[in-house]
Order: C-alpha cells, then sequence, then structure tokens
DNA sequence: TACCTTTACGGGCACGTGCCCGTAGTCCAT
DNA sequence: ATGGACTACGGGCACGTGCCCGTAAAGGTA
C-alpha cells in the first residue's frame, strides 16, 4: 500500500519551471534574489497544480520556533473559571509541542488593572510570534492592540470581545444571543404574575459583557411579551455577606420574585443566599461550569447553568494562531461559541 | 530563538547505548535482528531518558500510508442525520491528509441490513488500518467485530454502542442519561394531572437504543417521584399518515397529554401531526439537529432537541483510530459525548 | 585589462525517522 | 577447506522543505 503518487512538492515544481528548488523556495517564501520572469513562471505553476506544502517536512526542516503567548486571569480564591480556557491553551500546547511550538502563559488578576498592564509589557517583551488575550478592561487592550498592530503581531480575544481593533479573530460567546437564551429557560415555567429579578455582581463597573446579557435577556421578554415584572440589582461587593444584604433587602421589597438570573459565574452566592434564608422555590439560572455552581446545580438550587465552553475557547485560540502563523490559513473574525445548557442531569458529561 | 536542545532522538539513544540507529530503530519497532542483550539495554536507555518519537518525521520518513475506513448509514430522504459524522469524518480526514492517512467512506442504508452485511465484506476486501462503524444492526456487527479481532484491525463504534465486541472504544451519547435528561425538560413546566406520551417510531423491532432511552426516562420519573402517567406507543411505519393515524387513536384514548417524548430523530413528523391538529399547547422533546426538526423548533412546536454532537462523533472516532495506529496512544473504552439541549434561542450557535 | 559588486541561481546539507542492503562473524554440513 | 545459512549489526539513502554557501554572468570602476 504505497502513498499515491504525489510528486507535487516542491521539486515538482522546480522541474517544470527549469530551475532548482531553492529557486522555488525564494519564491515560495518571497524572498530576494530571482528576477521577475522566473517569479512570475514559478507562480504561475504554483497557482496551476494547486501546490500545497508539506507541513510535516517544513516544520521538520525550519529550526524556527514559533512562540505564542496566552494572556489570561489567573484563578482566584473567587472563582476557578479561568482554569478551564487555561486547560484548553495546555492542550493545545501539547498538540502543537512537536510542530516547534512554544507556549508561554502570562496570568494576571482580575481586580488589579495594574497586573493587566504589566503583564502586556511582559508580552511584548517576550517578542512573541502570536498572542491569546482576554481583554479584561478596555483602555488597557485598546493601546495593547494598537501595539500589536505596529508590530504587526496578530492577536486574538477570547470569552469576551472589544469590536474594532483589528483583532485576528474573537472566539467567545454571543452574549447577547446567550441573555436571551437564559430568560427563555428561566420563564419556561414562570407563572405570569413573579417578578423576576437579575442579578449583576461584579466590582468593575464598566461591565460591557454585563450590559450585553442584560440586553439579551430583555430582548427576549419584549420579543415574547412575557408580562413578568423585571427587578434588578447591582452589586458591586462579591462577598456573602455583602451579596446577603443586598438580596434581603431586594426581596423584602418584591414578595413575589418567582425567578432570578444572575450574570456571571457568581451564581453560586446567590444560590447560597437562597438556600440559608429557605427561598429554594426560586427558579435560579447563572453562568458557568464551575465547581461551587455545580454543587447547587447538583443541590437543585441551581435550575441551569449557561456554558460557553471555556476550555474550547482556550483550545481553539491558540491553534488559530497556530492555523494562522504556520499555515496562513485564514481564521473567522467572529467565532461565537455554542450556548450550552447544563442541568443537574447532564452536567456530569459536560466537557467544558 | 532556537530550538531547545533536545538531542532525545534515536541517534542520541544510538550514542549512548554504543550502537547504530538502525538497531535502535529495529528495537523501536521489535523486529528481528537484535540479541537480547542490546536489545535490553536499549530498551533501558529509551526508558531512562523518556524517549518521544518525532511523529512528523516518522510519518515523513515512512512511505507507507494509514488506510482508515469509516461505514456509516447513507442519507435518505427520511433523515440527514448521518450527513452531521460524515461531515466530522470529512474534516478528520482533510486534517489527517498530509500525514498520510486515506480515509474510505462506506454507506450503507438504514432500512436494508443486507447493504450492511455487503459494505461489511468491501470493507474487509479493502484491507483497512482501522474502521469506525455504526453498529446499526446486531448480529450483522458480532460477526463484523469477530472477524476483525481475528485480524486485529482495530475498530471502534459511534452513536451507539455493543458492549463486549473488544471495540477500541465506543463514542456517543450515555443513552440513558440521554432519557434522563428529556423527561427532566419534558416534566420542567408539566402539571402534575397531566399525561406523558413516549413515541417510538421505527421499522427496526430490536431497536436496544430505544429501550436504553425509555429506561432512563421511566428512571427520572422513578428518582423525582413524578406523578404524571406515561402512556407509549410504538409505531413500526414510518411515513406522516401511519404516525398521524396512530397518534390521533392515542389522543383519542388520553385527553390530558401534556407532554410528548419522541425516542428519535422522528420527532418531525410528531411535530407535524401536533401542528395540524391543533395541538401545539403538548410540549414535544425529541432527538437531532436535523432540518425537520430545527424548523419545528423554531416554529414552537418542538420545545427541545437533545444531541449529541454527531459531528464531533465521526471526527473524534477517525482522530481516535489514528491516535491507535500511529502514536499508538491509550483511547477510553468509552467516550461518553455531551448531552447537549437545543432550543429555538440558541440552535443558531450549535455546532453539530 | 584587472578587479569588485550585484544579481540570479544551483548544490547540497540538515531536520529525525524508516528501512533496504551489505557484511563480518559464527556455526554446521559437505 | 569450502560453501551455505543464519545472526547481529552498520551504512546510507529517502521523505519534502529550509536555508546556507558558492558561483557564473552581467555590469561597473579605475
Amino acid at each position: 500500500m504505497e502513498k499515491e503518487n504525489e510528486l507535487f512538492g516542491v521539486k515538482e515544481i522546480a522541474r517544470r519551471a527549469n530551475v532548482s528548488t531553492a529557486t522555488v523556495d525564494r519564491v515560495l517564501h518571497n524572498r530576494t534574489g530571482v528576477s521577475e520572469k522566473t517569479k512570475a513562471k514559478i507562480n504561475a505553476i504554483i497557482k496551476e497544480m494547486d501546490y500545497q506544502p508539506n507541513i510535516l517536512a517544513s516544520r521538520l526542516a525550519s529550526k524556527k520556533i514559533i512562540s505564542l503567548a496566552a494572556l489570561i486571569p489567573d484563578v482566584s480564591e473567587e472563582t476557578d473559571f479561568w482554569s478551564a480556557p487555561l486547560n484548553g491553551i495546555r492542550r493545545a500546547e501539547s498538540e502543537l509541542k512537536q510542530y516547534g511550538v512554544q507556549v508561554q502563559v502570562f496570568l494576571f488578576d482580575l481586580n488589579d488593572k495594574d497586573s493587566f498592564a504589566a503583564q502586556i509589557r511582559h508580552v511584548f517583551e517576550g517578542g512573541f510570534h502570536g498572542i491569546l488575550i482576554s481583554p479584561s478592561f478596555i483602555e488597557e487592550t485598546r493601546m495593547f492592540a494598537a501595539e500589536c498592530v505596529r508590530r504587526k503581531t496578530p492577536f486574538l480575544f477570547i470569552d469576551s470581545d472589544i469590536p474594532g481593533l483589528h483583532s485576528l479573530s474573537y472566539i467567545g460567546p454571543h452574549l447577547r444571543k446567550s441573555g436571551y437564551v437564559g430568560a427563555k429557560l428561566l420563564t419556561y415555567r414562570l407563572e405570569p404574575e413573579k417578578k423576576v429579578l437579575i442579578i449583576n455582581i461584579s466590582k468593575e463597573i464598566d461591565n460591557f459583557n454585563y450590559l450585553e446579557i442584560e440586553d439579551g435577556f430583555r430582548a427576549y421578554f419584549n420579543d415574547n411579551n412575557q408580562p413578568n415584572e423585571i427587578v434588578r440589582i447591582d452589586i458591586r461587593e462579591t462577598d456573602y455577606q455583602s451579596v446577603a444584604r443586598h438580596l434581603t433587602y431586594v426581596f423584602h421589597l418584591n414578595k413575589d420574585i418567582g425567578a432570578a438570573f444572575v450574570t456571571n459565574s457568581r451564581v453560586h452566592t446567590v444560590a447560597s443566599f437562597l438556600k440559608n434564608s429557605h427561598r429554594t422555590h426560586v427558579s435560579l439560572i447563572g453562568y458557568d461550569f464551575v465547581k461551587e455552581n455545580v454543587n447547587y446545580l447538583e443541590d437543585n438550587v441551581i435550575d441551569f447553568l449557561i456554558c460557553h465552553r471555556p476550555d474550547d475557547q482556550g483550545y481553539r485560540g491558540m491553534m488559530a494562531l497556530y492555523q494562522t502563523l504556520v499555515m496562513n490559513a485564514p481564521v473567522a473574525r467572529q467565532n461565537y461559541m455554542p450556548i450550552d445548557i447544563v442541568t443537574k442531569e447532564n452536567y456530569e458529561f459536560y466537557q467544558n
């Protein structure tokens, strides 16, 4: 069983053009030292036979390594959400290792804008060929993007997007639609006279993500003439005591709340409150497949979790950078992840 | 930026063992022609330095191609479900092409046991190195598996499993849990006095899948003391007229059916009936992301679709075969896919 | 004319592995 | 002693590409 007669290599091109493989190589990597005439001839042949370089041989022969950087939040005691993307990044790393690709991960503190900026500086010092970044702080990301454009370094965003910065791609959820799905699930069995509570727990003020999600959530109510009244609350402190205090107040003011929607992964804090205050009849939906949340899912306090395959986001992000740099294959500007619905019954099979 | 000093090749092993690379190679591929003493010495060195062969170089140097076969149902006018796994198989094929892997797909008619057997014969004539198969007919699959074992050809099942046949792996849903999830969704907003209808539409009698799903479905009712009465119906003809006739009868006998669960992708036929008979208030859940089903999802007739990433099943199946044959990496015997919940609101992002 | 520079190209080694072929050494039958 | 068969091993080419280095030809300068 022999490999089919694919003489479609540089040698074949060289043969047809009556030149050496070295000259073909120069054309392929558009280096200097080839006359315009020869160049045109070779390019014509390349195009005609739709030459696809053998990446195995290419990566084997090339001593150059490709170095990629990933800049994402560190896991904190608040949430281990980012361990999933990191996991995907590591998975990509081990796959790409033998192809001469090196990956370096830079972690920053989600509550510390300066650590983000500092790590960006470190990334630039490293002179990487491609960068994956979670654009957690808008202004800093803007400057980061500008510098990347200047250096012509491809970069891409995961988990949340900042449009218009010439990123190679965005890999993450369609947040508006995600909120839309949340509203569907939350109202699926909700009685019309009950109120719905939107809860946003976040220290960051300029939370672009949150606005998108809430917008989608409300859009569902409009589109479907959902009669329920919507109450919303912003909680700027993330500790349990503060959250409990605010929620106690809200539930005191609104006796007939039938369902609550938490716009991020801190839904477990709300779950804890509902359980402690014996309000588990309230439907609860929130985000992300993190341990604490799954526990409350198991416990029937959280009804549904919405997830966007964070592991895959990391993996695909790194792979997309590799594809661009090595095969310079085109990558879709928007790469929306599925909006997964996780319940007590199916979570054990959820593959992040 | 140079590649790190990894002298971890056969050359290094040869140097340390004071032999030539050819001898190391013989040991690595346990071919004959090496004395026991030398063999032991080389094996010790290999183990000590945890030698990882360079797959790039290996595949490049090897003229042998690896040929894989995929044996799956053809798309029919009844359902295009199997276009998704086929798609995943093609995706794997194009990725593996440059690694010297060839893929050949064999299609059979789901309604024709003989075409299945015939294609199995063709597969064996091809002398493939690894085989992916959808074990649609149990007896024929048994014989297939026995022959594979005799030939020492690795094979794996996708979409449904037949345990105990020494398949390399099963890649597909945990059907019992899948039925369990279906029951959860179906009863989520169901009133206690309403009845639940389980519908199985299938020409095949020995439908192992169906039994598993129904078992899981009923298990949910038991585990959660769900009060609803369950009515079930088997329909052996798959055309609309037959289905409508049977359903008309069932709905006539049971006035208070509040929800229906279809155990396979033919849920669209039921949806059509419900719509035509103005019974869209009945909650409806079924399987698989196929065009017709999505249309009724869009139309609010089907509430939820349960899916098991058929595309991914094909992709992962081929990749698993490749991993075993080339890197001879271990593959998990059971590879359960996520149980995805697809609704009108999130289907546009579902990536099969 | 002698020498230098630039342009345009070919030769050939390297990457790490697979594997064919050759051969020195040993043992045994003629 | 000669020949044949077998064992245990080394040499070396090939896979397709990257890229260093060498060089002939053309053109320019003193």
